[in-house]
RNA sequence: GCCCUGGUAGCUCAGCUGGAUAGAGCAACCGCCUUCUAAGCGGUAGGUCAUGCGUUCGAAUCGCAUCCAGGGUACCA
């Protein structure tokens, strides 16, 4: 049997009855139908049934009033054990229990595969987020970007897509100057030397004052022994660069892997540099006739391509911008095969989107084929103040925060609004252990599920009176339950367990619109909804009782609800604890 | 000035390509543990959808204008 979703079920029912309909020439005026042109809609008000469609639109063409047009519809529909009702212009859909137990069987036969879809168009991706400096450790920010962009990817690969998940390091330009010169300071400090950063604001721009580098000032001389004060000066400037970066990478990696992010590839720019790519992309745009000189720099003719203003590729002081490596780095992707280039950037990044099309385009390729995900930014609250995160001022690291509240309610805050929404990360709500607190709230409902399939195949003891309770079934009875489903026991409890079920089948639309939109928040929404469905359903329903086969009908609710749980949140890679 | 976001309940936010009475969580108030985890559940109250005009049978949703907030407007990244 095939499995639908359904909506599409409805949707299928109805637009077929309304090619008879309008064959019959019941649909007044209308003598043609467009597929498509019909919406499923979930009715707010649930007495209406569990999907509705709206006909009116159909009015127009048909030139009668929506109730005929609905009615004339729903005669032509083969209803089987559904329940079509119309109210004013809608279709009102109720699933009937054929359709409620099937999608208990499946989710127990597909388990952790279920919810993907079937036949759809799939791609081949690459995803960039992050993409931070090696210059220090990562802020609060990137800490959104981590956390969506890998929950982003974990979405995308359980739709079918091919997903390539790759970190951009910018480990070429000045800032790597910066960072080398600060740690001689940071070193001569270590050494005894009495010397410090500018305090002039201007020329303390050329350096990265932050006390990070201190432990890496202590490493450097663990690694060179030898350094002195006296030799010190004599030591090259790359040496403190490498070496620093080098550390400062290992710490950024090291969170990602506490974080659960996992990149295919860390893609270094400056390797971009030495293959002489950059240089073979600015000759090519050179020899299209979009390069020129003008006031000692070399300009790229963006404009030409819907760019507010041309852009400079080399300064006059002879070195790179940094859009001129993301130039060849973006038609590299390209060239490495992907269809399609995903790139989460902070909204502070909004205006180089023109530029980077810019040069795709120019260089001959899709501009399209880039998608930019512009992210608002993160502001603290810590103690009901907003503390706005500056670029460099009173910075709280991504791994204060990550050791403060753990990786769980990191990762479910930092995903859990609309990208295109300002984040606030309260830092004492997202430590409660309590309903105040959503990450809690929907690990409880797991550990809860986990809790009532262990009880009934174990014995257990009674509190009060010290008696042991036998186990109302044995494990292996619970294994064949599932290995040899049958969903007609479903019937017996499909009452209490109707909403919960319905809401477990939301989960297949669910992975194809965020999909399709790039956004997880919607996953979060979700794992909450489903989470309070099951707590509501554990308060109504006593799933262990005498009668063997309505606890095992209850028992298979309660393991599609764990199952669909720890599907979402796999892809949050949020955890599903067994226990609480 | 121009560009990008956002403005919905006391707070934080949903509201899908316009549709049935505007939704959730938290906070407030009232209830619910002799039974599988009360880290839970049920209920009550709470709104001029920033403002104005327009399109439409119908607008929180689309268009224009205005106001407010954040970000950008580099030969920084």
């Amino acid at each position: 049997m095939r499995k639908i979703m359904l909506r599409d079920y409805f949707l299928n029912k109805v637009e077929e009855a309304l090619i008879k309909a309008v064959k019959a020439n019941k649909l007044g005026q209308m003598n043609e139908y467009q597929k498509g042109s019909l919406i499923v809609e979930k009715p707010k008000n649930p007495d209406f049934g569990d999907f509705a469609i709206n006909v009116s639109s159909l009015a127009r063409s048909a030139k009668i009033a929506p109730p005929m047009i609905a009615n004339a519809i729903v005669e032509f529909i083969e209803k089987e054990d559904n329940e079509y009702t119309v109210v004013a212009g809608f279709i009102n859909f109720k699933a009937g229990e054929t359709l409620l137990i099937n999608l208990i069987k499946e989710i127990i036969d597909k388990k952790s595969n279920f919810g993907r879809p079937e036949n759809v168009e799939t791609e081949k991706i690459i995803l960039e987020y992050i993409s931070a400096n090696p210059t220090g450790p990562f802020h609060i920010g990137h800490g959104r970007w981590a956390a969506m962009g890998s929950a982003l990817a974990n979405l995308l690969k359980f739709y079918g897509h091919e997903v390539y998940q790759e970190f951009y390091i910018n480990d070429a330009g000045s800032q790597i100057q910066k960072l080398g010169r600060s740690l001689i300071i940071r070193v001569k400090q270590e050494l005894g030397d009495d010397i410090d950063f500018p305090t002039d604001e201007e020329e303390r721009k050329n350096y990265y004052p932050g006390d990070y580098l201190i432990p890496v000032a202590q490493a450097f001389l663990q690694k060179y022994p030898d350094t002195t004060l006296e030799n010190i000066d004599k030591i090259e400037l790359s040496t403190f660069c490498d070496f620093a970066k080098e550390y400062e990478e290992k710490v950024q990696r090291d969170l990602l892997d506490k974080l659960h992010v996992e990149f295919d590839n860390f893609y270094s720019e400056l390797t971009l540099h030495n293959s002489g790519k950059v240089k073979h992309y600015v000759d090519k745009l050179t020899q299209s006739g979009k390069i020129y000189e003008k006031d000692g720099a070399t300009w790229f003719r963006s404009s030409d391509y819907g760019d507010d203003q041309d852009r400079v590729i080399k300064k006059v002081d002879g070195s790179n911008t940094y859009l001129t490596a993301d130039i060849a780095y973006h038609a590299d992707k390209l060239e490495r095969g992907f269809d399609r280039m995903i790139d989460i950037w902070g909204a502070d990044h909004h205006g180089y989107i023109p530029r980077v099309k810019a040069s795709l385009e120019a260089l001959g390729y899709d501009p399209n084929k880039l998608e930019v995900l512009l992210g608002q930014l993160v502001n603290l609250v810590i103690d009901g103040n907003e503390v706005r995160m500056g670029k460099r001022k009173n910075m709280v690291t991504l791994e204060d925060l990550v050791d403060e509240v753990g990786v769980d309610a990191t990762r479910f805050w930092m995903s859990m609004r609309n990208i295109d929404t300002t984040l606030d990360f309260d830092i004492e709500l997202a430590k409660k252990s309590s309903d105040e607190n959503p990450v809690f709230y929907v690990q409880y409902a797991h550990a809860r599920a986990c809790s009532i399939i262990r009880n009934a195949v174990n014995d257990r003891i009674d509190t009060q009176s010290g008696e042991t309770i036998k186990a109302v079934m044995s494990e292996s009875d619970f294994n064949s339950l599932l290995n040899n489903f049958n969903q007609d026991i479903v019937k017996l409890t499909l009452k209490e367990a109707r909403k919960i079920i319905l809401k477990l089948e939301e989960f297949k639309h669910l992975i194809v619109t965020s999909a399709r939109d790039r956004q997880v928040y919607t996953i979060c929404r979700y794992v909450q909804d489903l989470a309070a469905e099951f707590h509501s359903f554990y308060n109504s329903t006593r799933v262990i009782t005498d009668d063997k086969s309505l606890t095992s009908a209850r028992l298979a609710i309660v393991y599609a609800f764990k199952t669909v749980l720890a599907n979402a949140l796999r892809i949050l890679a949020v955890s599903a604890p067994e226990r609480m």
